[in-house]
DNA sequence: TCACTAACGTTCGTTGCCCTAACGAATATA
DNA sequence: TATATTCGTTAGGGCAACGAACGTTAGTGA
């Protein structure tokens, strides 16, 4: 039976204990299920993971350049500039040029945009209870401190 | 001061809570940080994960169909082609035709595969260490565990 | 005032990983 | 024998992460 269009492979049997004794690859893995499942679900209504970083930024810090975005949220400059580019298309945010520096664009988010991130919102909210379903509060706390230091350790926040 | 060339970018002052809070976010820096390490030092040897998952997999089983490695590891035969015709173009591997199945290959791993292997596992323990680094025996054991059951929840072993 | 430097937005391109579709050749099954 | 399935392969799309280069604008120091 050849692998039927649409279904995703993983091991049949068991894969090499040296894969699965690897940290970084326990690690891949969560992460792999864990940003398909994201994926998936943003997919749905038509975002991605960019579109939700940049919403979030703009909603806390208020209104900023694409630089001031791009170190806020540490999404490359050049990819700022598509996935701005995505959310102005949607009607979820502005670019105007900044009158007091002609080098900059000034994003703000609409009200539009508003709706869009509390939509966002409550699907990774859903999505978190998703992925965290098999844990208890205090294996949930565990996790993320353990995964919050590790982070920390890793020197600080990746881009995205 | 524009980011120097090479310098990853990332958040300068603090992420907006909303990104730090989404446990998905906090696996996918993980994640990413540890396959950016990963990535690098594999890199240096020309190497990447895909290597290893196939050179350990032949290692574990012995000879095997691209069938059998895609099964085996998770990795899609499409990309085990690309990833097995590298690996042969190193010299660790030779891919023959199976004189009792024609239309299959067989996978074997070389001398020098064997090498390599040896050489991608220290490697590996070497990063594997060194992401760990600040964590106690406990505390891996705590992780591994968590990190264990999230992935067995969620279906199994994913592609690589 | 005139360089020079730095920041900003943008375009283009690359790589890795994930994933799907389709095809010819070979084999298994009905 | 007719049909279905498997195997390797090619081609391609998508997203995330990343770098190089460029024109434009702003600040800084001589």
């Amino acid at each position: 039976m050849d692998r039927p269009a649409g279904t995703r492979p993983g091991p049949r049997g068991h894969s090499p204990a040296r894969l699965r004794a690897q940290f970084g690859r326990l690690l891949g893995m969560a992460a792999s299920h864990s940003s398909r499942l994201v994926n998936e679900r943003l997919g749905e209504v038509g975002a991605r993971k960019y579109h939700f970083a940049l919403l979030a930024t703009l909603d806390e810090y208020g209104p900023a350049s694409q630089a001031e975005l791009s170190d806020r949220t540490g999404i490359y400059r050049s990819d700022v500039v598509a996935a701005v580019n995505e959310l102005v298309d949607g009607g979820y945010a502005e670019r105007r040029p900044d009158p007091a520096d002609r080098r900059r664009n000034v994003i703000t988010m609409t009200e539009a945009g508003n709706e869009h991130l509390a939509r966002l919102d409550r699907i990774l909210a859903g999505v978190n209870e998703e992925l965290l379903a098999p844990f208890d509060e205090r294996e949930r706390a565990q996790l993320s401190d353990l995964l919050g230091r590790f982070n920390e350790h890793m020197g600080g926040e990746p881009p995205l």
